[in-house]
DNA sequence: GGTTTCTCTGGACGGTCGTCCAGAAACCGT
DNA sequence: ACGGTTTCTGGACGACCGTCCAGAGAAACC
């Protein structure tokens, strides 16, 4: 059992988990900022009050500190829509609402969405990442699923294809804006809105 | 004016061309199977008949190196369904020939593909990739136009969508689909199969 | 207040990285 | 057969990597 498993399962938890969550979200701001290939557990810890040592002495390696990167990243990102979700009263508002939360997050934490491609590209190659990366994506998928099936809802129609293909499509949609986002095309979101007010009403259809 | 440059600008620029040409696919494959992040100069080179030096011969540094790389995959993968554009006389035949050729190549090229997402999330965090992948990404979508545009030609339709939204569509289908070939999914390819069965005919609509 | 436990530091360790080069080997026209 | 050029080798270089630890400092407990 390592120092930092059993240090996890007695008692007093709460300090040592939150100094762990502490150094998660610096770390995801150095990874979102370099990337994960060039980023060292030096660049982490560069970007926190505390020195090398303590990475060590609150993550067992680097792939547990990255690990908890991600599933730190998965809680901040997850429930993006569920308040225009819970909120919305027309078709109109939710679609507006959602292509306006959309758009924001594309130019403002291109950075983040940055790290979630290359590390779901890092899943592909190393199994350490493949279960957790496969478990965010399904939140991912979920969460769009929670829209587009509002949406249908609202409109009195239901959609046309699976929770998995319509993610998929957005996620597809949305990975090449984030390309020319950080390609500098200041077009990028105002042409992601714009494809998607075309492919949302072709999702759903009259029951 | 470094050494590799001046070689290149000389006369017989076959042999040596030839000789990069070689490396570079070797490379390629070295890539495909580690990624980008765990390659190193001397694991290709380990892949080859030669040291690590000529490495550095052909190549004046790992960029230049990987950039060919890049191409070379372009050069491979941007064809594959024009035989089946051009020699398909039905919509249906179209439809099942890209089929086809897509299930393929995502079971049997499923390495080579997770490079090519590797290196294009790559270019969100380094400049120096930034351009070829643009362009390969380009090629792509020119690749997928090509079968959509010729599919709405056969059934005597027009596409709905922009080449560039159609290719978003695509790419995050068979994105998707790659993520769960490599997690040892056996039905991915058949789920990609009934997804663009499912999709393609909403892309085009009578003119 | 003394002692145990937790937290953190700063540096050391072996290993791998990209780069570079002196010179051997192969190839060339003459 | 020979001198010049191209091609290739094998190893060296400094930098950086993840990991680990001895011990200083802070906190908690009796």
């Amino acid at each position: 059992m390592t120092a930092v498993a059993e240090r996890l399962s007695r008692g007093a938890v709460d300090k040592f988990a939150a100094r762990r969550t502490e150094l998660a979200r610096a770390a995801l701001q150095t990874l979102a900022e370099l990337g994960y290939a060039r980023t060292g557990l030096r660049d982490i810890a560069q970007n926190t009050d505390f020195s090398l040592g303590v990475l060590h002495y609150y993550f067992t390696d680097k792939v547990d500190l990255i690990t908890h990167c991600v599933r730190e990243y998965k809680a901040q990102c997850v429930t993006r829509y569920d308040d225009v979700v819970a909120t919305a009263g027309t078709p109109e508002e939710l679609a507006e609402g959602f292509l306006q939360k959309l758009a924001e997050t594309l130019v403002e934490e291109s950075d983040l969405h940055r790290l979630w491609y290359d590390l779901r590209g890092q899943s592909m190659f190393e199994d350490s990442f493949r279960k957790d990366v496969a478990e965010i994506d399904l939140s991912l998928e979920r969460m769009i699923w929670r829209v587009i099936s509002r949406y249908a809802e609202l409109t009195g129609t239901e959609p046309q294809l699976s929770s998995r293909v319509l993610y998929a499509l957005f996620d597809g949609l949305f990975q090449q804006a984030l390309l020319r986002q950080l390609a500098g095309d200041p077009a990028a979101a105002t042409d992601l809105r714009a494809a998607v007010v075309q492919v949302l009403p072709q999702l759903v259809r009259a029951a």
